[in-house]
DNA sequence: TTAGAAACTTGACCGCCATCAAGAAAGCCG
DNA sequence: CGGCTTTCTTGATGGCGGTCAAGTTTCTAA
């Protein structure tokens, strides 16, 4: 495994040579969660920036009334914990991690004096930002004005051409993708099941979801 | 008024001496807009960043079914457009003048520029999209969680919080504030009045809430 | 001041979807 | 492979809140 395993995954890193790459690499902390183990709460002091090195890690809010928001399913190179690489925050999600985990920090601190040293990396953060931002607007938009079979509609087209593929293997529980969706397990089953008896998609065992008719799925209201 | 009329409202430039925000007005265009204008729309080309001097301006997006969500209600001081200052896209979002509004535009490469002389200019950006990134978060997660009743409730108390007084007048129409919360104008009507029955708040004439219980409010589900 | 328009309120109706419950299927591990 | 747990499906039920409609108040501008 090379020395710089963990930065040379990320994107806002991407500008830098090799040598800068081991600088960062020396000042990273690497940590290690099984599956299923919490990551961080929210509450928790927030002064460092995490890099997924390895794994899968889901990022959700808990409501008032318990219930809870999925907001991110973070991959091998994605990043967390921007919101207050500038100022002493607290966190207001939970991550957690869906399979076995690696995990490289950098504390605000360091990133900040990398972010001083090449001038790159805060271009790069503030293209991360801004990718965000627009995703959580839309997701944001869809959740309050389209129902529950549109949202689902959309994810499954979405995630078919992240994949560039018309079959593929849910990348989450069903329980998981409710709290992502806003919905609740129950509806999802009904509504995949409607699909398919509209012959839009096709379900398989093993989650794998194959879709027939793309074009009418987007039609969904 | 000084000549660095728009660019010393702007948290951004916080950090800068008066002579720097004298170039920096040098290279603004400024904009009027009458009350109920387009700003921009969906589509068009994101090219510059906007700077609200004076006015108020509704951002919202546009869901396939054709309904509304407000995302932003931006005040004199605040920016918009900063998700594109790197990369070609397009907006996704409509901005419209609530009221007479005055509006600085800085072009994305003079900005670019901007922010390699002043670095100061970066964080603060990142700190600005931080902060909306947590909004936005926490929106998304009261959104599709928590029942029109809360979200309404929420909505008093932090606004009452934001102006630190419990009597103030609703800042949006009826219409307005039905988009931002994700329902109906209808359903505004009938929850603020049984909040009044409830003796919660008070409602008089001309969008004036006085709130008589915050605690109890907040308890809302 | 006053007509006209826009915004707001109130009522009646009903559909979507969350909830509860129970049974079926799938995954896991010895 | 077999037993156990977790996940998923399917049914029945009820309530929240969206929609339509009509009346009322507030705002605006001549």
């Amino acid at each position: 495994m090379a020395s710089h395993e963990c930065v040379q995954l990320v994107p806002i890193f991407n500008d830098l040579a090799t040598n800068q790459l081991d600088t960062i690499e020396s000042i990273v902390r690497h940590h290690h969660y099984p599956a299923g183990s919490t990551i961080f709460s929210a509450s928790d002091a927030l002064d460092t920036l995490m890099i997924v090195a390895s794994g899968q890690v889901k990022v959700y809010q808990l409501a008032a009334n318990g219930r809870e928001q999925l907001l991110y399913l973070l991959q091998t190179g994605d990043i967390d914990g921007e919101a207050a690489l500038f100022e002493n925050q607290q966190r207001t999600s939970f991550g957690e991690a869906l399979v076995p985990t690696e995990v490289c920090s950098i504390r605000r601190e360091d990133f900040q004096n990398l972010m001083r040293q090449y001038p790159s990396i805060s271009i790069n953060v503030l293209n991360v930002f801004g990718k965000r931002l627009s995703q959580l607007e839309r997701q944001t938009t869809r959740a309050t004005t389209e129902s529950v079979e549109a949202r689902l509609a959309n994810y499954l087209i979405e995630t078919a051409a992240a994949l560039k593929t018309d079959t593929f293997k849910l990348p989450l529980k069903k329980k998981d993708l409710a709290t992502f969706l806003g919905t609740t397990p129950e509806s999802i089953s009904r509504k995949l099941a409607l699909f398919e008896q509209q012959a839009l998609i096709t379900q398989k065992p093993g989650k794998i979801i194959q879709i027939n008719d793309a074009d009418q799925l987007l039609l969904t209201e």
